[in-house]
DNA sequence: AACCAGGAGAGAG
DNA sequence: CTCTCTCATGGT
């Protein structure tokens, strides 16, 4: 029953919008290189709360200084990074979160090893670290690990409400709800959840038109990577 | 000029 | 466990 409905509503997404672009095609490029994985995870830190405009030119200002990967974020000193990130805002805080995030995945032995390890192991060990909540433990683990593991943010909880899908927005329990109705697929996991971003977002310039939508000059992935 | 943009931590009740 | 405040910047 609910099975049918979000299935549906993945493929009308699909039908509206076709496959993520633009902003979306670092988190869904496939496969994605090392610099990818990385850039996704500190894009993930400085995106929170905090619009992808501003987190693109805080990463063009590491790549510029040749600091986005995470070995350099670790030997970065904090008030060096922050002034990188700056354009991101919180930059104080986020730079420590960063550093954090950095350290764990340096003294880790890096992406590729952690990628081997299953969700189930990982997920408990990010929210561990300082800076990473459920949403952002889940955006590492499927834009940047491919672990199959639903993203649940402001936008699916709109989603969702608009919808009538259920009327609970606990975070655990819509991501078991999604899972549950689903393929445990990491590439529909990341287009489903990327298109539910690009939809809401799409609805609220929608007082217009999809003509409507100014032409604003957009930063590629090819900028920072 | 107030208000928002893909959160999370810390503290209070 | 559920609020509320804080963190900070750039755009409208």
């Amino acid at each position: 029953m609910l099975n049918q409905k979000i299935c549906v509503l993945y493929k009308e997404l699909r039908k509206k919008h076709g496959l993520p672009q633009d902003q979306w095609s670092l988190w869904c490029a496939r496969p994605k290189t090392v610099q990818q994985r990385e850039a996704v995870i500190v894009g993930a830190i400085l995106t929170q709360n905090t619009n992808w405009e501003n987190v693109e030119k805080a990463l063009v200002n590491l790549k510029t200084a040749r600091k986005l990967s995470l070995r350099s974020i670790v030997s970065l000193r904090l008030a060096t990074l922050a002034q990188l990130i700056k354009p991101a805002g919180y930059n104080n805080i986020k730079a420590r979160y960063l550093k954090n995030v950095a350290e764990f995945f340096v003294r880790q032995g890096g992406v590729l090893k952690l990628k081997k390890q299953t969700e189930a192991k990982l997920r408990p060990q990010l929210l561990a670290l300082k800076g990473v909540g459920p949403e952002t433990a889940d955006s590492i683990l499927l834009y940047a690990l491919d672990k199959p593991m639903f993203v649940i943010d402001e936008y699916t909880r709109r989603l969702v409400k608009k919808q009538r899908l259920v009327r609970n927005f606990n975070y655990e329990f819509l991501q078991t709800l999604f899972m549950n109705n689903l393929s445990k697929n990491y590439k529909l996991y990341q287009d489903f959840h990327a298109l539910i971003v690009i939809d809401q977002k799409f609805q609220m310039n929608g007082q217009n038109s999809v003509l409507s939508v100014r032409p604003r000059e957009n930063i590629k992935s090819q900028d920072f990577l």
